[in-house]
DNA sequence: TCCTTTCGTTTACAAATGTAATCATATAAC
DNA sequence: GTTATATGATTACATTTGTAAACGAAAGGA
């Protein structure tokens, strides 16, 4: 059940799961304040981001007297990692490493992260292949 | 001269560009023969791609008789990281560790990339944090 | 009870994207 | 030279996304 056919999230929307998965299950009320808080954006065009994350199973709202309290369906880390993953997926095998590496070089990371890239990097080294062959044409060139 | 006002790229021209990095100066016979393999897009698809990909600024269209020789005017790993760094961004600091974990988990990568990734790591790990705080609101919640 | 907020709902509209047909023309093949 | 082919240019059209106005009903205040 975990495989909806849910469309991609877009920028925008992004935005507003952000604050759901933060505040837990929530209203209209409390995410039109954060909102408002960090973007500059009408109230308008929140409640349809809002609305277009319903109907696309992202959020679930449950209707308690006229009002709706929100819940999102799926947790933050999984959705990041969907959305990297999709991203990783339409890249150059070859060139992956490179960016992962810029991504590290990029990102705080807490020290227990830390450790556990050290180990999962310690077991890939012994299988690792020396150059990681290039995808981008069917059949052909294995460097670009 | 590096930062024109590009548009992004969506995820079917990043299939054409694809091949053009591949290719390197190629032209849209090639482009063509090598998408038809790949994709199950008709010609007209691929040369709207192509047109609009001239458009953003992605590739150089040079004039050569009646034909064009098309150039990528960035690099793979650019436009790669450009696009990593832009998801990065939207996502909450706190849950990047365990994003890029995941992802290195699941990335095929060379011996080199990995040693690069081994001693940056040890590097970030002397100020790394214990923990690092969700960004997901503007003023608020240190954890989401 | 009447007015004013607050929400949810409906409608809007331009730009971007996926996907393609058609048409004109330059070329290559016959 | 005439025809078939390849190629660029024009036009199309539905869906998604960003962004929002407007309207109606409920609820809270006065």
């Amino acid at each position: 059940m975990n495989e909806k056919n849910l469309s991609s999230i877009s920028d925008s929307e992004w935005e507003v799961m952000r604050i759901v998965w933060t505040l837990g299950e929530t209203h209209t009320k409390q995410i039109l304040k954060e909102l408002r808080a960090k973007k500059d954006w009408s109230d308008s065009t929140i409640k349809t981001l809002i609305r277009r994350l319903v109907q696309k199973g992202w959020l679930t709202a449950k209707h308690e007297g006229r009002r709706y309290t929100y819940t999102a369906t799926v947790s933050q880390t999984d959705m990041m990692y969907n959305e990297a993953k999709t991203l990783l997926n339409r890249m150059c095998d070859m060139h992956k490493g490179e960016v992962i590496l810029k991504l590290l070089k990029d990102s705080p990371i807490s020290k227990g992260d830390l450790m556990k890239m050290q180990e999962e990097i310690s077991q890939k080294e012994k299988t690792a292949p020396n150059m990681v062959p290039c995808n981008c044409l069917k059949n052909g060139s294995t460097i670009c």
